[in-house]
DNA sequence: CCACGGAAGTTGACGCCGTCAACATCGAGG
DNA sequence: CCTCGATGTTGACGGCGTCAACTTCCGTGG
């Protein structure tokens, strides 16, 4: 008695040994980012022994890849939250913005609260880059959260608060800002020489630029 | 005869042995990023057991610092040298802004000609965030390359073409700006999705977005 | 002049990693 | 019931960073 699931050791065969991989590996990566998820203390973790993970991924890599997508779930997750708690009310040109706004919000609370997966959802190893082999790689740019980013910018436009010839690459522009900021505050030096309450003020800021680059009118 | 230099194998003391290991570790990060600079190989390269190493540097960690900090260094000469390219003629606030406009450029031209040391200038591993020695991590934020920035936002400044309030932090939202992009660029989803044609496209449209925003006049 | 002490480099070993080949175990379907 | 494929184990390999012990060389003081 007892699910395989809560007694771990209760028969030879696991069970359901791919996704309590992906678990204990996502929670490796939460706490320690993208080089702490290492298949052999995975495996150990599960209480199974390293190459039993090959029966169910061809090697540490696909396990990688798909603990980054789950990371990058989770941030689409957290934008979708955010900018869904946005009240939909008043001027139609104030919500499109304050949408805007709010997604970089939650891109930068999923970056701050969960650092490990936040790095991991963007951590890409290898110098490889053989010829046209680039399409398998699901990413960012191709996740729900660039829709959503994408659409955001599209009502801002239809709400009149943004000038028609800066909509082009405007998902980049705004995206790389967020992005940089929440790889300066989690990995780079921002994080370890600010203060709390300067880390706060500096986010403000940045978001404050990028909403007026993006939403001027001339 | 030949010096020990142009001779490695001249004798069994090299002679030179600490640059030539940084010569091989800087090398290996400009060919391979941050993953390829591996104590075993850098030592193999210059004919030299792995454990000679440590005559001069006490772990693997040290070399890769220097690494690092040599790769900040060229950054920072990427940048100066852009912004000194910039005709010091005309309006001032004119020169003002095409300086740290050319900051940005410089700092995009280093990250993408140079994407291995750019990626190893900023990596860091380790989640380990012991209590107060944060202070000897020497970073971009304490290079040349940082002062400079914040030198050029100055001259924006004084020469009225941003607004009083919007100095504070400025800094910060232009850098994450310009290093989000950077890193999308060279290690994320962006290079691996654009054509060429589309990167310097987004390219400009990004710089022109963060520019606006650090010099709007409300 | 030489011998000697420490600086600089070597070898061999350890434990970690990812991965492979060969073997053991289990449960579902003939 | 018995077999066979899916699932998990063991043992090994090469590569990594690092340590301890050994060797080679060079500059210096007697």
């Amino acid at each position: 008695m007892g699910s395989p699931k809560t007694a771990p050791r209760a028969s030879y065969h696991h069970g359901d040994l791919r996704n309590a991989l992906m678990d204990s590996a996502v929670e490796l990566a939460r706490a320690g980012g993208p080089e702490a998820v290492v298949l052999r203390e995975v495996a150990r973790r599960v209480g199974v022994s390293a190459t039993a993970a090959y029966r169910h991924f061809s090697a540490a890599d696909e396990l990688f890849g798909e603990v980054k997508q789950a990371a990058l779930a989770r941030l689409a997750e957290s934008i979708e939250r955010a900018v869904g708690a946005v009240p939909d009310e008043g001027d139609p040109g104030d919500v499109a913005v304050a949408r805007l706004r709010a997604s970089a919000e939650g891109y930068l609370d999923f970056a701050f609260s969960e650092p490990g997966l936040f790095q991991t959802a963007f951590h890409h190893d290898d110098h490889k880059v053989d010829p046209a082999d680039a399409a398998d790689d699901m990413s960012f740019s191709d996740s729900a959260a660039f829709q959503t980013f994408s659409r955001l910018l599209d009502e801002v436009l239809a709400a009149g608060r943004m000038a028609p010839h800066c909509r082009a690459g405007a998902e980049v522009a705004g995206w790389s800002m967020v992005h940089g900021f929440a790889v300066l505050g989690t990995e780079g030096p921002l994080g370890r020489h600010l203060s709390p309450q300067m880390m706060a003020f500096v986010r403000q800021r940045t978001i404050d630029v990028v909403m007026r680059g993006l939403t001027a009118q001339d």
